[in-house]
DNA sequence: ATGAGCCTATTTACCAGTAGGTAAGTGACT
DNA sequence: AGTCACTTACCTACTGGTAAATAGGCTCAT
């Protein structure tokens, strides 16, 4: 069957993917994804032999797709103010399919984690504040941007306001709420 | 054996709700709670026929916990600014035995919870909403709290920020970083 | 005062369904 | 001949849940 398993890996994924940020890590099981898959539960052993193996694969992934996208963000906006609008703006999109923030949902769940998880969980986040952290200076020496106190402290806010948000609006199945919120946070922020 | 029978579903809520804390709804079952209470799952199947009933309980007890606890703010403290400091310490308490909020836990698996928990769940974040925004109103009008924007987005994007924030400083089992984040947020209010 | 009947809380003993996981085999391509 | 992707056929542990039996305390007519 050639070398499909790259493209039939990279589908268990997409499925798993939207579980986990729809249901959590512990409200999906193989089951799941071999019936939306259309092949037998073995067959995802095969790809990933335990669910720790996904599940750590799973973040590997969105971390490494976020990441790009911040690159492209760099690689295309100036201005600090924007940028943040465009970080703001991918977990708008998220949300738009009732789909939760993949990390945000994992660190509820942090508790049942496994440890290589629990790990990686914590390497998304530091790298999210560090790519804030980064702009926030940015927009403050250019006075684009004002916000008091330390700027590691000011990503840290606005990482933690914005997958709080996420999450309470997903209970209103209400993006429009999501919105505003992050619209006061950056506007408060200058952008 | 009395009526013993409002101590232990008592108890048996006291257990149930910090394994949701730790764990999630999705994290624990019933045998966790009768080990941990020594009794049989049958047992505990007479105090709450289902799990989706002990759970719904659990969702009312800590609201009207929550509620008692902000009239106590109410009846001891008059300065906004004050109250919104009581209410962000109330926050921070929970995250010292390394909790999440009881509610801020379930908006992450909504998408997993049965009907009644669900309504449930939204009532409790409504009635704080409308708690803050009240704090809000009146500390704008005294001119010693500030914002832009309607009382009403104020309150949604505080909690937002305080139940993210809450969430993400368990990833790291750090308390002073849910500090850090809560006292800024405050600052930024005025308070 | 006493025993019959009742209520409450609990246990024992189940059940069907699902969880994650494994071993051995099959068929196709290299 | 070997490897890759996958299936069939299991396994054990655990899930939420139920029926029936048991034991103690309470009430009330005799």
């Amino acid at each position: 069957m050639a070398t499909a398993t790259a493209g039939t890996s990279q589908r268990i994924l997409d499925i798993a993917e939207r579980l986990v940020q729809t249901r959590g890590y512990n409200g999906f099981s193989y089951a799941d994804i071999a019936e939306a898959l259309h092949v037998t539960k073995a067959s995802l052993h095969y790809h990933f032999p335990a669910k720790a193996d996904l599940g750590r694969r799973l973040i590997e992934r969105y971390e490494s797709n976020f990441l790009e996208a911040l690159e492209r963000i760099d690689a295309t906006v100036r201005d600090p103010r924007d940028k943040l609008r465009r970080y703001a703006a991918i977990y708008g999109e998220v949300l738009k399919d009732n789909r939760m923030c993949l990390c945000g949902m994992l660190a509820a769940e942090f508790g049942t984690l496994p440890k290589p998880m629990r790990e990686e969980l914590r390497h998304y986040f530091d790298a999210n504040e560090a790519w804030l952290q980064k702009v926030l200076e940015d927009g403050r020496k250019a006075k684009s941007l004002k916000f008091t106190g330390p700027a590691a402290e000011a990503a840290q806010t606005l990482l933690g306001a914005l997958e709080g948000g996420m999450m309470i609006a997903r209970s209103y199945a209400d993006p429009a709420r999501f919105k505003a919120m992050s619209e006061k946070v950056l506007k408060d922020l200058g952008a």
